[in-house]
DNA sequence: CGTATCCTGACC
DNA sequence: GGTCAGGATACG
């Protein structure tokens, strides 16, 4: 459940299950998982209240009593299943916290690319991140300014986490069909009135704080996409033909007919 | 800038 | 059997 109001919805359930209790035990089922965060490095949380939980981009942070952070990145496919510790693993479970009331927080990822890691106090393995794709300080000015100088397509632009955080494949497009731009426009180029569109198109995509929209990246959202996956279908809006292209190894479609440099 | 890589599953 | 997948990083 990768785009970002499902790791904000996922680290609210988190909250709810995990706020304030103690960690039992950190396990790491996995061996990729393991070879990166290794038994010793999760024995580090055992014992430790989790004094709060934060989002950062698609980054999930539970603050640990003693300072030290189990920091969470879903990539492609994870989610939380949040259950008890005397209950069998779900299938695909990859890692587990377990709390000292019985509750266990299992990481469910088929593909097991999702990452935990555990950072001591002071450390931190979150790398720089733009602003929040669902703050509310976002504005036109400020995506000019994050956009200024990149040499790049705006639609690779709008997934790099450092001009802004959590917006992925599937809404980056949409937004851009939402506010009529072109994928492959110059990011540095793109006019005031037409940045003022995308703003708006990026906060109807990932939902005022707080509220967030049905879910697009479920089964039953998939069909209020307007591109996302709709390769030679109609466009909605102008009847054109969805097309689909290959921006930074990704999958891109766009409405060629709508969607103007 | 492009490409490979980490994994597994779905689909053709 | 091959290709593709909602992410991110490392490397040429």
């Amino acid at each position: 459940m990768p785009e970002l109001p499902e790791v904000a919805d996922a680290a609210k359930r988190v909250q709810k299950a995990a706020a304030g209790k103690t960690v039992s035990a950190v396990k790491i089922f996995h061996p990729s998982l393991r070879r990166r965060l290794s038994p010793a490095r999760a024995r580090i949380a055992t014992g430790q209240r989790i004094v709060s939980i934060e989002r950062q981009g698609k980054h999930q942070l539970l603050h640990l009593e003693k300072g030290d952070t189990i920091v969470i990145h879903f990539r492609m496919n994870g989610d939380w299943e949040i259950g008890r510790g005397d209950e069998p693993v779900p299938q695909y479970t990859r890692a587990a916290i377990e709390l000292t009331d019985g509750t266990r927080i299992a990481l469910v990822d088929s593909r097991a690319l999702s990452s935990v890691t555990i950072d001591r106090e002071g450390e931190s393995s979150v790398p720089k991140l733009g602003l929040d794709a669902a703050s509310p300080d976002l504005t036109a000015k400020h995506l000019r300014e994050a956009l200024a100088r990149r040499k790049i397509a705006i639609k690779p632009a709008l997934m790099d986490q450092r001009v802004l955080a959590g917006l992925g494949n599937i809404y980056a497009a949409e937004a851009l069909w939402i506010a009529g731009i072109s994928p492959k426009t110059s990011a540095a180029r793109i006019s005031r009135e037409r940045l003022e569109k995308l703003v708006d198109a990026i906060r109807f995509v990932v939902g005022p704080k707080g509220k967030l929209p049905t879910r697009y990246t479920d089964k039953s959202g998939m069909h209020r996409l307007a591109v996302y996956d709709r390769e030679g279908k109609p466009c909605r809006r102008c009847g054109g033909k969805i097309r689909r292209i290959v921006q930074g190894g990704r999958s891109t479609y766009f409405c060629a007919g709508c969607q103007r440099a």
